[in-house]
Parts: structure tokens; sequence; C-alpha cells
DNA sequence: CCGGGAATGGCAACTTGTTGCCGATGCCGG
DNA sequence: CCGGCATCGGCAACAAGTTGCCATTCCCGG
């Protein structure tokens, strides 16, 4: 087995600069993100001349990107572009497969620099596209979820920033002017669209979106 | 009262370009930071051949910033360059009152820039220094706070990162193979030293400083 | 006007987290 | 060896958070 398979690339610009030949051609790119620090920069690709349609574009992302204005708006321009957007509250690790013959794997972030590794390994690769479908196929419509979620996003900000005051639901549900009952559902609802099963994970997810 | 004893400056490098000279010629420099972002760049300034003696530096710092080995290097750093340090669990807003004469308060984030108060009137730079007088007298030389929390900053991480996950106290305290009594006193300690009220306000910070 | 679905918030049972207390254990310095 | 001194961890009382249940209210389409 060689080793040539993966290529380990390190930052967005080195990523993108390498592989904008294969989101040029591509004719299905299918991409699972975190959040949109990573994989801002995708949509600016510049199209290739020769490329005749325009690629089949999947994305993933989890529920946290819709609780941030802006980076909601991102995902909401990307779906109005024609991609197909689902929303998965799994932990989904940061993926891009293209054409199921390329995978980009997102690495840690080091010094603000994220690695990511290159796969062209084809067994590897549709492992990966497998393993992505399934998620895809558990997840929900970008509109659904919106119809679903339309209010909550609309009380969450609040909520967040009286969880990140450090007060007691009783003090944050009367500053709301909801009973502690709902305040405790919004909150759940909040730890359910941020994948997290603790209010410590929570309060790290939601700093870690920026909703903070 | 005129409103020309405030100046309002945007981001940190018209701050430091505009103080520049404050910091060149001044005796005594006061510096009270909640985290590294905001001041980071104190230290990098030149020294102006004018200055005949270093000036006394005191610095004030929140407990949290000594969990993240690179800004607790950076703290241990400055220690050693002569300032005098000190860790203190109260909330402090982030200030640097140069010869008790100038005051610069650090204002809110706004797009990743911050605004800056400079202050020249008297009295309120003698209030805000007599104000940091005081919190520095309650707070803990850094020497002294090292040794006491020692075994705090060995197990801050591991714990950080069960607190991340999500699991239970149960579960996390197994995992380090510590009773849940002794676990909770860390995380208790590790709250404390973040500031927090809260578990979701500790994720928050915990975050906030790039513990997780 | 009426029936049904959704949101609300009180209640309560239960889990999880918080903290003081205290005996046990281990590590010094005398 | 012995008397502090600190840490550990079990226990327990309490506070905080989680969740199901359900009566009430409101809104909407029929």
């Amino acid at each position: 087995m060689s080793v040539d398979h993966v290529t380990v690339l390190r930052g967005e610009e080195e990523l993108f600069g390498r592989t904008a030949h294969l989101f040029a051609t591509a004719s299905e790119i299918t991409c699972a993100a975190r959040d949109l620090n990573t994989w801002a920069a995708t949509h600016r690709h510049p199209r290739d001349a020769r490329q005749v349609s325009t690629p089949r574009l999947r994305k993933l992302f989890r529920p946290g990107v819709l609780l941030n204005p802006s980076t909601a708006q991102h995902v909401r321009w990307v779906s109005a572009q024609g991609a197909a957007v689902r929303i998965t509250p799994d932990d989904i690790n940061e993926t891009i497969i293209i054409d199921r013959r390329f995978a980009i794997l997102a690495g840690d972030l080091v010094d603000g620099r994220r690695d990511y590794g290159v796969v062209t390994e084809p067994t590897v690769v549709q492992n990966v596209a497998s393993l992505f479908d399934a998620a895809w196929r558990s997840a929900t419509d970008l509109a659904v979820y919106d119809a679903q979620h339309a209010e909550l996003r609309a009380l969450a900000p609040r909520v967040l920033e009286l969880l990140a005051s450090g007060c007691k639901d009783e003090t944050a549900a009367r500053t709301l002017g909801l009973g502690v009952r709902t305040y405790r559902r919004r909150v759940a609802e909040l730890m359910t669209a941020l994948g997290a099963e603790s209010r410590f994970q929570a309060g790290a997810r939601a700093r870690d979106l920026g909703l903070i």
C-alpha cells in the first residue's frame, strides 16, 4: 500500500490552491461541515470554463450554523444557488467528497491553521462516501428543518446570552418573561440543536460557533 | 466638562500607534487583562531611547490565562522580565493605567475589532487607578497562586476534555481514576479559575480561552 | 362558532451537580 | 516514631437541571 494516496495540506489556502482543479471539473461535490470556518471559501472558486454543467452539490451542516445570522445567511445562499442542503444533529467530521473519487478530510486546528488530508485511494474514498450517505439520509432537509425551528432561532440568542451570563434558570426565565418550564424547553431544544449532552458541552459549542 | 478628555480608538493597531509615546516614556505601567488577546502586543513596544530606567510594571490577570499553556508561558515570561504579576478571581475590565495619568479602557469587541477609550481626565484616571489598586491588593502573587494550584493545572486538560465530551461526572471520574467527590472538586476549582457560575458558562469560557 | 393543534407553564418525579463534613491515607519535618 | 498537614473519597443534604404529564390558553381553518 502506497502512502501516495494521502496528501496532507496545511491551511485553507494551500488546500484550495492545490485542489482548485478538482473543484473546477467536478460533477458532484459533497460536503459536510461542522461550522463555516472550514469550507467558507468553497463557493468562491471560479468555475472552470471547460465545466459544462453546474455540479451537483450536497451540503450537510450541523444545526448550530443556523443560529448565527451570518452563517445562516451563507447556508441560505448556498441553498439558493441550487445546492441540496441538509441539517444533522449528528457529530460529523468535516469532509468534502468529489465525484466519489477524492475525499478531503479536515484535521485539527494548529495555530489557527487547519490540516487537510486529501485521499485518492478508491476504497477509502468509497467508504467515506458511504458513511456520508448514511448521515445524509438521516439528515433533515433545510426547508423542513427551517419550518420546524423558525421561532426557536428567534429566541435562541437571548437564551444563549442568559446561559452564558451564568445566571440560574429561574432568573433567566423571569428575564425573558417565560415560565421556568418553557425556558428549560428552550434550553433543551438549544442543546439538541447543538448536539450537546451537557450544559458545559453546550456552552463550549455555542462559543465554538460564535453564538455568544 | 469637556469630552476631549476621552478619545475612542478602534482596534489594537490604532491604539498602540497613537499611544506608543505614552508607553515609551512611562515610568509606571499598570495593566489588568482578562485574557491575552487584548494586551498581547504590549510588551513588544520598543523602549524609547530617552527612557532611563525600566518602568515599573504591574500586571493583573484572571486565573484562566494560566490554564492555557501558551498564554501561561507568556505570563511567566512577563513575570521573568521583572513585572509584578498577580492573579485575581474577580471580574476585571481590561485596563491600562500609565503613570496614574492616563487610563486606557477596553470596550466591546465589534467585528473582531475592539474599541479602546483613552482617558486623560485626572479625576477619572485617579478613580480608575484606585479601583485597580483595590483589586491589586486583594489579588494573589503569581508565584503564590502557582504553588497553590499546581495539581489543578496538572489535571485541568483532561477534566476539560471530559467535560467537553458531555459525559457524566460519574463516568469522567472513573476515567480519570478519581472518586466522584474529587473529580467534582477539580471541576469546582476549574470553574472558579474560569470565573464561571454555571457549567454552561464554564464551557463557553473554556472554549473562549482555547482550552478545548 | 367550533374542533384541533400548538405553545405555555405549573406540578412532580427523577437525575445531575454542589458542597460541607469527616475519617482514612500518605507525606513530611521534627 | 510521631504529630501535623494535605489530599482523597464516601456520605449526605441540598440546589439545580431534566422531563413527562396535563390543564389552560390562543390561534387558525372549517
